[in-house]
DNA sequence: GAGAGAACTGCAAACGTTTGCACAGAGGAA
DNA sequence: TTCCTCTGTGCAAACGTTTGCAGTTCTCTC
């Protein structure tokens, strides 16, 4: 039904190609031509059929973004929702959609082989932890340009990636705890396996280092039952210990519960700063001290590095941290 | 460079319409045939190109989400990222992919335009916000399939929505509060404009008068000094009241911590329960109790919805409500 | 007033599929 | 034997674009 560039020939007594140079813009045409095919454009409400478009010359105008769904836990979504919306408006001005798969609902990356091999999108962002061996190669093979969100373990590929800052988040944060009079900052972590916790360890050891801080201590708060005896052990003493930073959010309001259960104040006796400015954090009481990241600007940036490779054919690898910055709030305000 | 079916076709010295019937299962072939074409369709890496089969047989197999960033706010955040893996996780089984488009990043609507007109998707999910009338137009005469979520204003129009049962929280709300010996719950919204705080009025308003409550009343608390006033009139007894509904998290992690700076003890003295399990509603002091509503499940329901119009070409318009249920913490436990 | 380029336009092939039509051969039924 | 129905396959057109090549007309330049 709908009117396609033969119409619109046909409408104006030219050829297809005509119309379509006009469209594209692809050679000179005599103003008066211009005209009436615009004008038969806008009568016969042409709109181009991208797949046509795509077929002939190769490229699809999409990118994907994959999406973790394993890990749609409520911390990652504040993070995503954000990013998602970036990256959606920078393809968008770029001419770019953006399609998403959600790669844990096929085995094998499946989902994700399928935007590369029949989809033909032009590029693609994912989460490192959905970055595998074969995915990486599938997609060196076809050639599509692709950025990884979160700095991948090794850095042995040519591999575009993009991440927040997380040594600098934890040098800010022991800073900050200093700044504030605590003298004795530890760092809880869920685990110690992903490399976001051990840059943020490697952070925190450093300025410790620097500020001769006796002993920096990394502690694993991977279960309810760590948190609780951490907190008795902070609180007899046997952990010297008069602030923490919390690698997460989650930790942080478990500990701060904790801590007040035990009628130990914050921030007066403890004081606690977290990663990621979860939108609650400043009505918890105390409000709670973050170290925040632009989680719109790690989007917009990922598909910024993305559209350097499909655009502008960049071909060394690059990559990129933003930046983090300490939001105080009471929960330092010793 | 990939592989096509005339590729294979030549390898397999039969023509490409055979390799396409055996692809798509179209017509009786000879099993020796069929071996041989798989086979070469393995040994060659074939994949089919999704836009050549789109251009020829009329449907994309692409779904267009339409993502209201205007309201990226953290609490549509939780709501939206189950959503959207609901979404496409169904969308993923049924063999369609699916393509976001940020509505706000343009004007007029142009984006959702360009997924129909240009990118002829075969079917779009939208917030209500998003629903313009020229839209709607736009879409009917394109005869695209949409699903609408979130109840639209008016009913008067060939319609499909889906939305969370709005009216059925507030009323489980008022029982539950009941239930716990409160014996004057109030509402507090934003403002009584959405259509979601008109419904969620209304069952508030239902069950008090079905279990003759002497004056239910709805306030507007749409800045932090109306919640300042609130707090002192209850206080005070000017506003009579022992329990409160608020309409979102925000609202009631305000009145919560105006409550506690006026020493009103949660929830011996008042009460509170909110809509929408914000994941940190359970690390508040108190605990905070909702109005849940599984969001995953709203997802998936919008898109089971449009696939029933597109694949079973479903015409009379059909609308879900998702139940909600409370979850009882602290907050309520008189 | 001839030759050269520039400006403008059309023809037809190509992109990778699907599908209506046709046809050959096989296997019965009459 | 003839006719009919199936099964299996190929031919060629079609989907809506883009683009290399070639052709025509026009405008200079000498």
């Amino acid at each position: 039904m709908a009117a396609t560039i033969k119409d619109i020939a046909k409408k104006v007594g030219v050829s297809p190609s005509t119309v379509s140079r006009v469209i594209n813009g692809t050679a000179s045409i005599s103003e008066e031509t211009k005209r009436k095919i615009h004008q038969a454009m806008k009568e016969l409400d042409y709109h181009p059929n991208s797949f046509a478009r795509s077929l002939v010359n190769g490229n699809t105008f999409i990118i994907g973004l994959v999406i973790d769904a394993g890990n749609s836990d409520s911390f990652s979504n504040a993070f995503f929702v954000r990013s998602v919306s970036a990256i959606e408006t920078v393809a968008q001005t770029k001419g770019y959609n953006v399609l998403i798969t959600n790669d844990s609902s096929s085995e094998n990356n499946n989902a994700v082989k399928n935007l590369v091999l029949e989809r033909k999108v032009d590029g693609i962002i994912l989460p490192v932890q959905c970055m595998t061996q074969e995915l990486v190669e599938l997609m060196l093979n076809h050639q599509i340009p692709f950025v990884v969100m979160g700095e991948p373990e090794q850095h042995n590929q040519k591999i575009f990636w993009i991440d927040m800052d997380n040594a600098e988040g934890a040098r800010l944060a022991v800073e900050h705890l200093l700044s504030q009079n605590y003298k004795c900052p530890i760092l809880l972590a869920e685990s110690q396996e992903t490399i976001f916790e051990k840059k943020r360890s490697a952070g925190y050891i450093e300025v410790c280092r620097r500020h001769q801080i006796a002993h920096p201590m990394v502690f694993a708060c991977d279960s309810d039952e760590k948190v609780r005896v951490l907190t008795e052990q902070i609180a007899s003493g046997a952990v010297q210990a008069d602030s923490v930073i919390c690698a997460n959010n989650i930790i942080a309001f478990k500990v701060l519960r904790a801590l007040k259960n035990k009628g130990i104040n914050v921030p007066e006796s403890i004081g606690i700063i977290a990663f990621d400015n979860y939108p609650l954090a400043e009505y918890l009481e105390p409000a709670l001290s973050v170290v925040d990241i632009d989680t719109y600007k790690l989007g917009e940036q990922a598909a910024n590095i993305l559209f350097g490779q499909i655009r502008d054919k960049q071909v060394t690898p690059s990559s990129a941290l933003i930046p983090t910055q300490i939001i105080a709030r009471e929960s330092t305000g010793k």
